[in-house]
DNA sequence: GGTGAAAAAAAATTTTC
DNA sequence: GAAAATTTTTTTTCACC
């Protein structure tokens, strides 16, 4: 991992479909030397995946909700279950402190929310927040934009 | 935005650089109807990028918080200022409920943890959850799986 | 909104330093 | 470990339905 890899990050984290060529001009190598050091960021699982950064608005799910989780008594490995399954956790960790679980919810509107909760109440104590705005938008950490 | 759109959608989210050839053989169209439309999709803004998942571990950042923030009185521009500065923060929103903010913080260690709370702690109570295990990985939310 | 074929561009392979 | 040249594959363009 020296700075042509971190180069090569940043690059790929703005447009990952970039040809092999351009990034070759951007980092000033070759076409083979950048194939040869993607594929070793991707053996080396630094890259987990090519993928995709969707609008979730423009798909008509114009709300995100965050919901902490906490289990009722012996309750945890069921709602944990219950999360994955539920396609509109588009992601759930599970936490130290009392609530067990943060879950990230995208929604069609308030009513939909409530739908969601509903799979869950009975096993879990919850508490939402709205998302209101995006402050600082998903980027990919330190190592990429330092 | 039709089942061969979302298709599309399911198949690049999993791997950003697959081919229009490939893609083309995948939903039995050809190239050229391909490369339209990923290009509406763009112009739609329904792809916002094609981008990178990253392995934070394997560049030095194993430990991921979860840290709510009530800013002090007056201090609330100043507490969002201040954390879209910090490099540490991969992702933060606004929120509603007494929790100001909710931000996803990438970290090398424990000590690391305590030096990025100290630039917001006289500005802002703050409560962290350390992420024990992901539950659920980041997916593209119900538009993509469903 | 789509196809199919040709031209242009890019990627993979091999050879070379 | 990287560059250059060749072959293969992919992307793009264009005429057409």
């Amino acid at each position: 991992m020296d700075h042509t890899d971190q180069e090569l990050l940043r690059l790929l984290s703005i447009d990952a479909r970039m040809s092999l060529k351009s990034l070759a001009d951007e980092v000033g190598m070759s076409s083979p030397a950048i194939a040869e050091r993607l594929q070793k960021l991707q053996e080396n699982d630094v890259i987990r995946a090519f993928t995709l950064d969707l609008n979730a608005e423009a798909m008509g799910y114009p709300m995100v909700a965050i919901v902490r989780i906490r289990p009722l008594p012996g309750k945890l490995l069921v709602v944990e279950r219950l999360l994955q399954e539920i396609p509109e956790v588009a992601e759930c960790d599970r936490v130290t402190g009392d609530d067990c679980f943060v879950a990230r919810v995208y929604l069609r509107s308030i009513q939909h929310l409530d739908e969601v909760l509903n799979r869950i109440i009975d096993k879990a104590q919850t508490s939402t927040s709205i998302v209101k705005s995006q402050v600082v938008k998903r980027r990919p950490a330190p190592f990429v934009t330092e």
